[in-house]
DNA sequence: CGAAGGAAGCTAATGCCATTAGCTTTTAGC
DNA sequence: GCTAAAAGCTAATGGCATTAGCTTCCTTCG
């Protein structure tokens, strides 16, 4: 019986599309054995525990993301670059719903972590996307989270099925858009507007 | 031995603290049962799987969130309504994350699911916030799916810890909401701004 | 008051899951 | 070619949800 040379990387690769394909919750050990033409006790030889494959999925995940968003972000800056993330993280999610699955329910312990490692780099988009705005310093922290907050929640809804489909989702992401932007053009003034 | 007098109201109420306290995926029947003074099969003459457990405690979450929603919304208008229940649903998560967790992934199949129904009552009161402000009809559906987006966002995020704790989680809440607020506030103009 | 029947509990069993133990085979390095 | 580690295997364990089938309680009706 030849061996079917696998390593960590392949198997959380393998691991990776199928819950791309199936979702991650349904990602057992069994069915990604089969996927690698290998009994379920031999991944134990490449990897420790379903967790750790999790959490390298979502390793694999943030990394993917980081280097689209970098990729994205060349040469653009804001309104262009507002849009050109978003867009970038939401194909991705679309595209890879088991990964960024695995994204969720993270707890990077240490700064070293590969976590946290590879979330910093998106944040560190986020980050050059608001250079582009007048945001005031103090305020950078806050926007950060908003715009993580808000990308995060409407992938997920979307990606859950819970927009309902009477109004396009598109139009729904474009206005989203546009109103990040307009309200991050102008500088904040705390307490104005009402 | 005396009857242990259950129903399937107090199984998913006992359900939904349990989720509460120990975190959704850890709810099993075992424990369950144990936590209701029965063994697990038990549990099966009251719900037919642990899925309608989960499915149920989600309406339960969602009915009681536009309970709260209402109330807080009681009298109030503009920026006040926004804050309150922006307020109103992230308090609700932090105080039921087993809850809120539950009703994430829901598929509502027909319209008189008690999903849906409970789902929309909560976006009936995003509808009244909205009311507030000069949101245009054609856009009104837009700016619901960003509240809902952005409150559920920021509450996954921190839920899950995933803020880092150098910038304090409640000044960066009050500046999403004055965020909001602003961009709310001006009549839209789309591609205005940039 | 007492019997009947359904509801609500129980134990036992099934099948899937992750994981571990311990054995065998391949393969890389000498 | 030999040796030893690496990578595969089968078998076993313990936890899980769920089902089958039995027993006991309690209500209802005669």
């Amino acid at each position: 019986m030849p061996r079917a040379g696998l390593d960590p990387a392949a198997v959380v690769a393998a691991a990776a599309d199928l819950a791309d394909e199936v979702g991650l919750p349904n990602v057992t050990m069994a069915l990604l054995a089969t996927r690698l033409g290998v009994r379920a006790p031999s991944l134990y030889k490449h990897v420790s525990s379903q967790a750790e494959i999790n959490r390298r999925i979502a390793v694999l995940a943030l990394t993917e993301v980081g280097d689209e968003l970098r990729d994205a972000l060349q040469g653009r800056s804001g309104r262009d670059a507002l849009t050109a993330a978003a867009q970038t993280i939401r194909a991705y999610v679309v595209k890879h719903p088991g990964r960024y699955a695995a994204t969720m329910r993270l707890d990077a312990r240490s700064p070293e972590d590969p976590v946290a490692v590879a979330g910093a780099r998106v944040l560190g988009s986020l980050r050059a996307v608001l250079a582009g705005y007048p945001v005031d310093p103090d305020g950078t922290v806050h926007a950060m989270r908003m715009l993580r907050s808000v990308f995060h929640g409407f992938a997920l809804i979307e990606a859950g099925g819970g927009f309902e489909m009477d109004t396009d989702v598109d139009e729904s992401f474009t206005w989203l858009i546009d109103f990040l932007h307009r309200g991050l053009s102008r500088p904040e003034a705390p307490g104005s507007g009402g």
